[in-house]
DNA sequence: AATGAATGAGAATTCATTCAT
DNA sequence: TATGAATGAATTCTCATTCAT
């Protein structure tokens, strides 16, 4: 009773959704106001998403795929020397410009009960991308040696945190705290002659 | 319009409001269930609390207000070295009782729309009394040298952060996670001599 | 939000509204029961008026409606002499047939406070409609000469009072009153000559 | 459980009563503020007065007696010539000064369902009052002929409606009214020489 | 008598979703 | 596929009234 076939419609509809989602937040928004500001009727949006929370779905998916796709185009650069700090300001970058996304992506956890949480397909994804570049660095003596799959989750844990600092805060001045999160991860990442050189160097 | 005057029902209501709003979420939970529980009429509820959603405030703001206390007893002890593990277990350890807790402060993120954000009171108050402590401790050369504001905030994220994986996964082995960030955190925090230390002891 | 294309499911909700309102009262009417009543679901009520005054306006106005066609009919008659007797009698048989519906209208003078008050457009319409034809009989010098537009007031007062009191003695025998407000009326109204006529005749 | 002793007391709530009730309507007073507004505890108004409808009713019923005295005042005066303008003036004076109770009086119509009507007991003894003395009138020749009963609530009701429209218009141009209604009154009611006098006279 | 905290029934309105066209 | 009128379950908060103190 979902997936249709217009995939211009679909973006449509999509993207109406992320403006409305974003002005109102999710209870705020009506399904009747999605499908007007797509130029559809209301039931054509149930022609192409199963439920309101489809759409959050759909819309957050997209989210960690594209952040994913980032992430991965600058780990695989081919460097002699570890990218952390170019990783941060990447992921920062990227999801300062899609706030309203990031912030949808959090509701479902008040939203529901204490039942047994099931975690966006995209999430996995990111994840698993991440800690296998970061393993690889290490065992090139690029970054020191943790777990990288914690080390992984720690990185996003850490982005999205700061990330929402600057989002919730609204002031945008996320500078002061990027700036702060690069010197801590460099210091707990880089190899110590290069940590050391870090410390020596003013900080841009 | 609210506020009155016996503390032992306040207290009765607010307990009940846990439980429903951990079993049912946000919106699952009824007044009317709530009430029930707590032993008293619905009507009662509005005569303390000015709505569902002050309930939820209150939960949280006293949540933070608890979390606060351990932490600065915990940063509050006479030590010659940093007490981060000591810090960071502390948190972690309270925040996992209270997952519940925990998911129900990240819910407005979603539920509002993108309209200015109002922190909880009790979150200022905690951020402020980490800097304070981390600045002294930095002083003193226990803690390498950041702002110390920001690196509050880098921490309440991390441990929140680290929390929030712990109780969404809720498979509970938050250790894996916990000896990580302890480790990340003792390299980036530490003076020189001592995380090099850090680094050559097997970790627990 | 409101309006809708159905012609006859508005009808069917208005009617249902009017029994409902008669048996229970503005404040004892639930919407469920008109929605019931009207065959429809509540929401759909919701489809085709604002809110439950907009129920009550939208029938008081229809009652105004068809009372100022009635009596245009009567005093639109080209008559030698002023139809007094004629348009209270019509005015006064088509309000006793109608006693729920001037009940409701009575309503809203309590329900609210002293804020500005909206007359009713049917009211102002029926007004108009009276005093352009009540000045056109004093200019024939059939009916004595007053302000017209205060004169139509009067006319419209005396009858719903009358009309009132017949529907809150609720015994029906509105004839007694009647009787007299024709005698008064015509004394007030009709030219020398005439008055004179009818106090010499006995009274049915 | 009511009826109390404390006149003074009783009078404070009767005031404040009709205060908030002027200013946000039957529905939208609410006791608390009214008990509030006359410095007595909400539990204290009830001692008192059995319901918020008892409150009404004692407002109304007071309106009707004090209005009851006024006019046998002016229709007791021995003159040789019916006193119809003055006691025309003075109910629309009396009646203007408290528009505010002659709103709540209209108020339970449209509350309740089509159940036999019960008047306020103030109602009747105004009418019997007024009945009396305008058929002393008419055995003295002061009057034409009507039927006493009738012709008092026809005058009650011609006021009141005058009131009303001073009242709902809110312009307080009531003068125009009253001119024309007097005419009419004076027409309706005195005997013909003084009628065709009252004709040729300018009108103040 | 006076208080005011506690009561709890009560109902309008919304809006995600469906389905006949 | 698309439409949008129809559905109807669902829930917060209010406020007149009570009653223990």
């Amino acid at each position: 009773m979902a997936r249709a076939i217009d995939p211009q419609k679909r973006e449509d509809i999509l993207k109406a959704a992320r403006t409305v989602f974003a002005e109102q937040g999710f209870v705020g928004a009506h399904i009747v106001d999605i499908a007007g500001r797509a130029g559809v009727a209301t039931g054509t949006v149930y022609l192409y998403f199963e439920s309101k929370e489809a759409l959050v779905a759909a819309l957050v998916g997209d989210l960690l795929t594209r952040l994913t796709v980032e992430l991965c185009a600058v780990l695989d650069q081919p460097t002699s020397v570890a990218p952390v700090a170019e990783t941060i300001r990447t992921a920062l970058t990227f999801l300062l410009n899609e706030r309203d996304l990031l912030r949808l992506q959090r509701l479902d956890l008040g939203l529901k009960g204490l039942a047994p949480y099931r975690p966006l397909p995209g999430y996995r994804q990111l994840w698993q991308e991440l800690s296998t570049r970061l393993a690889a660095r290490m065992v090139q003596g690029q970054i020191r040696r943790y777990d990288p799959t914690t080390l992984a989750a720690l990185l996003i844990g850490t982005v999205e945190w700061v990330a929402e600092i600057g989002l919730l805060r609204g002031d945008g001045d996320v500078a002061k705290y990027e700036a702060t999160v690069l010197q801590v991860m460099n210091q707990a990442l880089l190899p110590l002659e290069e940590a050391m050189m870090e410390r020596a160097t003013p900080l841009s």
